[in-house]
DNA sequence: CATTATAGTTAGCTTTGGCTAACTTGTCAA
DNA sequence: TTGACAAGTTAGCCAAAGCTAACTATAATG
């Protein structure tokens, strides 16, 4: 079954935290998220479940390869998706809130145009 | 409460249902969105009860005012979202898709950002 | 060593919004 | 007038994804 934004949303917080702390916590993703420790423990164990993230011997959430992957893929739609929107004149917090909206929604063809887009505008 | 996706949509297809047929039923609306009667009824009975819609004498679906300015809002958020997505180069079934999806999720700002862009720079 | 605090899990509730099955209602034609 | 079909509604199921309460397990501290 196709990942929705839900499950996308707890990926790509994993990634953006191990970038910072390599030592990520189910605690951690919930502070911030802003969802409660049981709620992050269920989707936690989906994303395993479907072979994107994992526990390793310390105890800690680790992605897979093909869960960074993904994770990436997410993780690039916010930050061009915020730039696009920055340009446009939307104020940096707008625009991060719309994009993490929008990038669980557009598909591959409509972000690549997007993102050709800035890359033959933007500076 | 803020109204969802799937609200707008029902909220949506019902306005451009109207403006080619003038007697919406909620068969027709479910056989547009691909959804079953009971969804159909059970949302149309919603939208009811926050005064966006109602019923006139022959029974056939109608907006309130309000309703129809907000549908308005949104069909407006489809067609200017779905030219953007064109202007891009992604194709008219596609850049539509698209479009149903993100015109739920971006704000007035981001979304007037992205109108004010097409009025400069589109034909 | 025992207590306490922290982290994670389990159980079970809630809402949203699909669905099917089955019932009601209304119209139309034989 | 009756029988059938079309439209709508009601009841109740299911999945997703949040929550709280309560349990477990581990680690740190007095």
């Amino acid at each position: 079954m196709p990942m929705l934004e839900s499950g996308e949303m707890y990926l790509e917080t994993i990634y953006v935290l191990s970038r910072t702390s390599s030592a990520v916590r189910g605690i951690d993703v919930g502070e911030y998220m802003g969802f409660s420790k049981p709620s992050v423990s269920r989707a936690v164990g989906l994303l395993k479940k479907e072979g994107l993230a994992m526990t390793d011997e310390q105890g800690y959430i680790r992605l897979t390869p093909e869960g960074e992957e993904k994770a990436k893929k997410i993780y690039e739609r916010h930050r061009v998706l915020t730039k696009v929107f920055v340009d446009l004149g939307v104020d940096e917090e707008t625009a991060a809130y719309d994009a993490c909206r929008v990038e669980h929604y557009i598909s591959d063809k409509t972000f690549d145009a997007i993102k050709a887009y800035l890359e033959k505008h933007g500076e």
